[in-house]
DNA sequence: GAACTGCTTGACGTATACGTAAGCATGCGC
DNA sequence: GCGCATGCTTACGTATACGTCAAGCAGTTC
């Protein structure tokens, strides 16, 4: 990953920019949204003048922040989250055993989530089978 | 007191009764969300003058709730959710076909939400075990 | 029978996650 | 040079999901 980051850095001359209206429709999200979350210190872009210009890291990390959202993550959490990321490639004993725990936790909490969808899943799918059968006595009268 | 209530449980029908104290302290919620829950139409509990009696269905009714809220469903939606469950016994077409077009909305959404928190718990893993091995390194000087 | 405890109903407050509207700056296309 | 689109900041508004008093009633205890 940090051979990949490094050789994007080289052919920097061909990277992709983004203005905030190419993200929000790229998302489906306004524009609105993505400032908040920069307020919150999420993204940080450049800027030029007082635009924003987003780059493809930009664009990774908002779309990373989409899906810790749609997973249940509260914005505040997923800073730290996003920090968990970034630290990844620092190899300093006392980060190492912060991520390992903190990770550590969002794997147990994610699996727990994970069954409690499974269990939603098999009574949904006992409803929705029921009545799909129940329904096929209807039509065959 | 509801406590007390439980205890002496009303032994005509054999049917546990659970004052709102007794449901907080089981689930570990506050009573001021149990009530909230009621305001908001998802459980009604028999009344004794004006205290809130609860039997074993309004629990298990509660416990419902709170697994839809567990896993990202809002109020407004858990109504609906739950009205899936009681229309279960009924047979009229029209609701049959209602309640297999909700619930095939409802599996198709989990679904993606299951593979969602997959993916993330692959990367999490992928950071957590790396970071271990890391970490081994530095503790095997 | 006064204190104590638990429960009740409002009414108001709070945190999160944005939406919306107003007003100003900037850049383009003609 | 002007209008219109696009973007910026500031500020107030909104929906959800409760928390936090406040004040009162109903049993229970001492």
């Amino acid at each position: 990953m940090a051979g990949a980051a490094a050789e994007r850095e080289s052919v920097r001359d061909g990277e992709t920019l983004y203005g905030i209206a190419d993200l929000a429709a790229h998302f489906d999200i306004s524009q609105r949204t993505i400032r908040f979350y920069e307020d919150k210190g999420l993204i940080s872009p450049k800027r030029v003048g007082t635009q924003r210009i987003y780059t493809e890291t930009d664009r990774q990390r908002l779309s990373l922040i989409l899906r810790a959202k749609a997973i249940g993550s509260k914005l505040s959490e997923i800073r730290t989250f996003l920090d968990l990321y970034g630290r990844e490639g620092e190899g300093r004993e006392k980060q190492l055993r912060y991520v390992i725990a903190r990770t550590g936790e969002k794997i147990a909490e994610l699996e727990d989530k994970r069954r409690q969808i499974d269990e939603t899943l098999d009574e949904l799918r006992l409803i929705h089978e029921g009545s799909k059968a129940r329904l096929a006595k209807f039509e065959a009268r």
